[in-house]
DNA sequence: ATCGTAACTTACACTAGTGTAAGCTCCGCC
DNA sequence: GGCGGAGCTTACACTAGTGTAAGTTACGAT
């Protein structure tokens, strides 16, 4: 029973770094926050607890870097799906513009997002304030592209919750994407959403 | 420094098996489930762990003895507030009654509704099929209703998903019932929830 | 070639929780 | 009045994780 002395694959500071932060992804991806501990990243990532001491003052400190990264991650994607508030075509196009990039955002990145739509507890307070600041964005992006109507001359009587409305439901449709891609399929959702905003809107 | 000798509240088998569901239903409620464990439930009695593992084989063992008695609870309110499927009036008035019933049984018991409507990880797995369970019922009877149409005469494309934006958006007005009730009190929810059918069926 | 440092390991002391065996104590009841 | 069992405590052996000090090893720069 030989033991072979182990490939010693010595990383950069910057690599080890980075592979803590996938492996403390991975494992939150698999088994939830609470599986995270210092011990259990350490272990899968064939190391010990020292090197990950080394990064990061403790648990907290690394799922507050690993979070970091993810939700830059998350809100660099909404920036580019979001349409500006200057928008000036139709709002039917822009919504649902908006909602197929997000539905392909989430399909193309769902471990990130499973971390926004479906917020775990375990979870460092950090993690609800950034998700509740980027919704909040959001929420008033909308609003305000909401506030005029969803046609020409017809007022909504509270933009506010309607803003809010329209995030539940894409939200809601991310999740269905999430959990379950073949009974709800993009195309199906998209059909769904594009005959709620004309029953809306007329 | 005189230690009094303690009053020794000796209770019933039923009494305390009952006082350790409701310890673990606050503990809950305020710090999450990862907060639950069998010493911490032992020292807000006010006794020691033994007595617990009289009571419940584990952790596991007492958060599903929990849960079973709330999830029991929510059931029971639900029963009471859906309308039945052999409902002959008014959509409209039927989704609106449902609606405010739903929303004053959450203001009513708001702990036990944020286990449902706030599930977290750490939870039992059981949690989240009994959540599971509950909502695919509510669903399908939603579904059932729905079928024909809000207004006579119009057809629904989707039934299916139609059924899902209404629960959808009724979980998220009782959330923010619960997370906000003063921006958001009943009455203006139920404004804009009637707005927003008056629109679907028309 | 070798020196210096970054990367990493070993080893230790500590905390908080689990689960159980043994025994004490209160209280209803014959 | 005393006995028996339900309700409870004390005490112990164990597990899994935390955080750190000290030491070892690989390897690029000089």
């Amino acid at each position: 029973m030989s033991v072979t002395p182990r490939p010693q694959p010595r990383m950069t500071g910057a690599e080890r770094r980075e592979q803590l932060l996938d492996v403390t992804k991975a494992i939150v991806g698999e088994a939830g926050f609470h599986a995270v501990s210092i011990e259990a990243v350490a272990r899968r990532a064939g190391i010990t607890r020292p090197v990950v001491y080394g990064h990061f003052n403790d648990l907290g400190g690394l799922l507050e870097a690993m979070l970091a990264r993810e939700t830059a991650r998350a809100r660099a994607q909404l920036a580019r799906i979001l349409p500006p508030v200057s928008w000036e075509g139709s709002s039917r196009e822009m919504l649902l513009g908006a909602l197929r990039g997000y539905l392909e955002a989430v399909r193309g990145d769902p471990v990130t997002w499973r971390l926004v739509l479906m917020p775990q507890e375990g979870a460092p307070e950090m993690l609800r304030e950034q998700i509740g600041k980027g919704r909040d964005a959001v929420l008033e992006v909308l609003a305000e592209l909401v506030r005029p109507g969803l046609a020409p001359g017809r007022v909504l009587p509270d933009p506010v919750l309607m803003a809010r409305t329209l995030s539940t439901l894409a939200d809601d449709a991310a999740r269905l994407t999430l959990t379950d891609p073949d009974q709800f399929p993009i195309e199906r959702l998209m059909d769904h959403a594009a005959w709620l905003i004309d029953q809306l809107a007329t």
